[in-house]
DNA sequence: AAGTGGGTCAACCGCGGCCAT
DNA sequence: GATGGCCGCGGTTGACCCACT
């Protein structure tokens, strides 16, 4: 495990990639498409490992990287999206076409959790600070704080957790604050439902999305930022809705977790 | 001009999961 | 079922840039 096992066997380049590399890279990929990573660095006469070729291609040179500033409506987005699904930044840049989970990620460490507490929000739990923090005072022990503790822990098997209670645990909090008054499902059940179903489903969905050019659908209710940047649920939704990538919405194709999403494409082009 | 601190971003590291053998 | 190779993911690091003192 751990660092690649090629990496050990040759002399192999690290750190920031020179032009020449970059075009070696591109020719060859642009050629022949770059198949089997591990064999790309042999085939495009590069020192460097497959891995950093495909961290390299995917991160910075894929022709259809958007590149540039994130707009306020991709940052909304990415909130919204993170409120439901933890850290999983792929999934989050599936999403966002032309973004990588790289980029969003940065974004998210550098700009929008700052953003987040300025505006009184914790960007973990994506719940008022204030509330938070009279939570764990209440409880001892919230779930915030618990996971917190696990991501301060930073060990190894407490990051396989941390990741699955972190999405669960968010998920949960939004239906907690937004859905108990609003959903006709009960709240016990469906953030854990939509999540699987969305992580089970997304795939498909972002397969269609990619080949087609047009966003997949979730199955979410539809979740709102308000101006103040609180999520909001809108449950006069139609079922089979999709993410709307010009307004910041997510739309469901759920009403009732009986109800499998349907994925089939919108009839709006994607921007 | 030099030092410093904060922000950004590309790249690396370590791990889990998948698949072939 | 065990093992090893490979891919993809998320967390972390470190270089670079810029504003400020």
């Amino acid at each position: 495990m751990g660092r690649h096992s090629c990496c050990f066997k040759q002399k192999l380049r690290k750190g920031l990639w020179s032009p020449e590399e970059d075009e070696k890279l591109i020719n060859h990929i642009t050629k022949y498409g770059h198949g089997c990573w591990s064999s790309v660095p042999k085939l495009a006469g590069l020192q460097r490992c497959g891995k950093s070729c495909r961290l390299r291609w995917i991160n910075y040179l894929r022709p259809d990287l958007k590149r540039g500033t994130f707009s306020q409506q991709e940052e909304n987005l990415i909130i919204e999206l993170h409120a439901v699904l933890g850290n999983r930044w792929s999934q989050i840049a599936a999403q966002l076409p032309g973004r990588t989970d790289n980029e969003i990620k940065n974004l998210w460490n550098s700009s929008i959790k700052k953003k987040l507490k300025q505006k009184g929000i914790d960007p973990n739990t994506h719940k008022p600070l204030s509330n938070a923090e009279s939570e764990e005072k209440a409880s001892g022990e919230s779930k915030s704080n618990e996971l917190t503790n696990v991501e301060a822990e930073n060990s190894d098997k407490g990051m396989a957790i941390h990741k699955s209670k972190r999405a669960s645990v968010a998920t949960e909090n939004y239906f907690e604050n937004n859905c108990n008054n609003n959903m006709t499902t009960p709240p016990s059940t469906t953030h854990e439902f939509f999540l699987d179903r969305f992580v089970s489903s997304h795939e498909s969905s972002t397969a269609a999305c990619k080949t087609s050019n047009f966003p997949a659908y979730f199955p979410f209710q539809q979740l709102n930022y308000g101006s103040d940047a609180r999520l909001s649920v809108n449950t006069n939704t139609p079922n089979n809705l999709f993410l709307n990538p010009n307004t910041t919405t997510l739309f469901s194709s759920m009403s009732s977790p009986t109800i499998k999403p349907s994925i089939s494409l919108p009839q709006v082009p994607h921007q």
